[in-house]
DNA sequence: CGTACTACTTACTACTGCTATATAGTAACG
DNA sequence: CGTTACTATATAGCAGTAGTAAGTAGTACG
């Protein structure tokens, strides 16, 4: 009862290892919001299958490891959101995640365009 | 002593779940080849931190899931090697890693993009 | 007051890549 | 003939990330 998207892609989980959280990085560095709404802009995007669970455990990682800045509000809509913003450090992991990404997807499209 | 690349990319390893698989798929997909190969290849290839150990786990998987075909050969050059090749469901497979990167490398690309 | 939507939390599981170590065949060198 | 070096496979155990599932709670609306 989801998963109406044309093709079926199963199994996207390990694939998305490494580069959920640039995606979730990338996302609050376009400007400072909440899981929620990260959640949902995940989903826009075409990962349809990723859930809260998922972004919640990110977002206390990057809490943890020092990454970002958290701020609550108080919302009309339900309970109070924990708005997410990224400071130096989370910045700086931010372009180190787009280092590694240009690096591993040229090395990938090299061996596919290989014959 | 090792990774004289110019820029230093430190822990792919989170990145290359669920893709180092498929690369070692697609390079068995170019011709029938062995373990040790392989690593080099990956090597080669750009993954320098990619060890032997790394590949022979992802080998043993796919001859447990039927996704290769083995024959073992003698070398004039050390212990006796073991070919593998893609059968019909592993081909299947290399099918499926494809079209999954593609879909993942383009929502990434335009995450990246957007403003 | 029950349903629906918003929103966050947390304990548990599964999978994959990495580390480390062991084993062994061939060859060259002194 | 012992050592070193390169080729080659095997495997046990660890670490880290995404997924699952279930729970709590606030607001709104009929």
């Amino acid at each position: 009862m989801k998963r109406e998207e044309g093709i079926t892609l199963d199994n996207l989980t390990e694939m998305l290892k490494g580069v959920l959280e640039g995606c979730v990085l990338e996302i609050i560095g376009k400007g400072e919001t909440y899981g929620y709404d990260i959640t949902r802009r995940l989903n826009a995007l075409g990962f349809t299958d990723v859930v809260d669970g998922t972004v919640y455990t990110i977002l206390i990682r990057f809490e943890k490891n020092g990454l970002v800045d958290i701020e609550k509000k108080p919302s009309y809509l339900g309970p109070p959101r924990k708005f997410f913003s990224l400071n130096a450090a989370g910045r700086e992991e931010l372009r180190k995640f787009w280092e590694k990404w240009e690096f591993v997807a040229s090395k990938i499209n090299q061996l596919y365009e290989e014959e």
